[in-house]
DNA sequence: TGGCGTACCATGCTATCCCATGACATCCCG
DNA sequence: CGGGATGTCATGGGATAGCATGGTACGCCA
């Protein structure tokens, strides 16, 4: 499965084609779909969210598993679905993020990319730094204690 | 399997016919009707709801399982198949939207289409803005906690 | 024969592909 | 241990095919 880790920064060119860094490229290798989906992190801060596309069928499948006339999913599936780019690999392992994307992160020539296990994050270079300085400036303790889910197969 | 993603707006001609976007017809390649099975949503927004026929196919073999003589089913069959336009594909990847759709829809020179994972909808395009924006403004919880299908193999 | 619906053709644009370049990092061999 | 060779990776640009869109010709049915 992939793992994501690390911080790299890649330009963007005129074209808005970026590099997805190869570590995090090579994890995704294998996939149905070659490329990344990228959506506006739901946490409204000015950053992407990209995981793999694999992650999103999972949760295709347990649609599908339902009516299409059933109304209870329709806010979920418009949620989860609607604001997500698929963006496939071009020969050379780059992406095309559209103008939204760049927009909504502040990106113009360069894209900063942090690892955050099974996502990564696509940020304004500045952006990024500041607000990983925030998650390390907590104290010990604070980042000790930092939520986390819990280990599978624990109590419910 | 079909996936479809995101947001984007084509323009609807004179008579009708708009371009499913590429990216979404791609994903119906390799089924037995090469076209889109569309649907007045039933929650009664003004949108047409859409998906590859193997949807549908799905849907029927169920009832194919049934006696066609039982009369329980005769309401469902009818509340789910009376509404539903197959739509083919011209050359171009274009569908002509027949005026009851248009209308209910409320659509007249341009079409939304936003993706929701194994079914898309289409949307007049300021309405679509409208109904994302009601779903974007819920707070990251609310996100979190919309209603999700079960995962497969979850208790019953 | 007229109207309408359908299939086919033409066009501009944009994204995709492909190749070239340069910078590293690594590996291998002396 | 040093230096050169090799391959991977990031980046840029130009050619090409696909896509969205508009228009036209044809055929069917009334």
């Amino acid at each position: 499965m992939a793992l994501f880790t690390g911080r790299v920064v890649n330009k963007v060119d005129r074209k808005g084609r970026v590099s997805i860094p190869a570590a995090f490229r090579n994890q995704l290798a294998g996939q149905t779909f070659f490329g990344v989906a990228v959506y506006p992190s739901v946490d409204r801060s000015p950053s992407l969210t990209a995981c793999g596309v694999d992650v999103l069928e999972g949760l295709g499948d347990r649609f599908r598993a339902t009516s299409p006339f059933d109304p209870s999913y329709t806010d979920a599936r418009m949620a989860l679905f609607a604001d997500v780019q698929q963006l496939p690999f071009d020969s050379d392992g780059r992406v095309l993020l559209t103008a939204d994307l760049l927009d909504h992160a502040g990106i113009t020539t360069h894209a900063a990319f942090v690892g955050m296990g099974d996502l990564f994050r696509i940020w304004e270079p500045d952006t990024a730094d500041a607000a990983l300085r925030a998650v390390r400036e907590k104290s010990p303790e604070e980042r000790a204690q930092l939520e986390l889910p819990p280990p599978p197969g624990a109590g419910r």
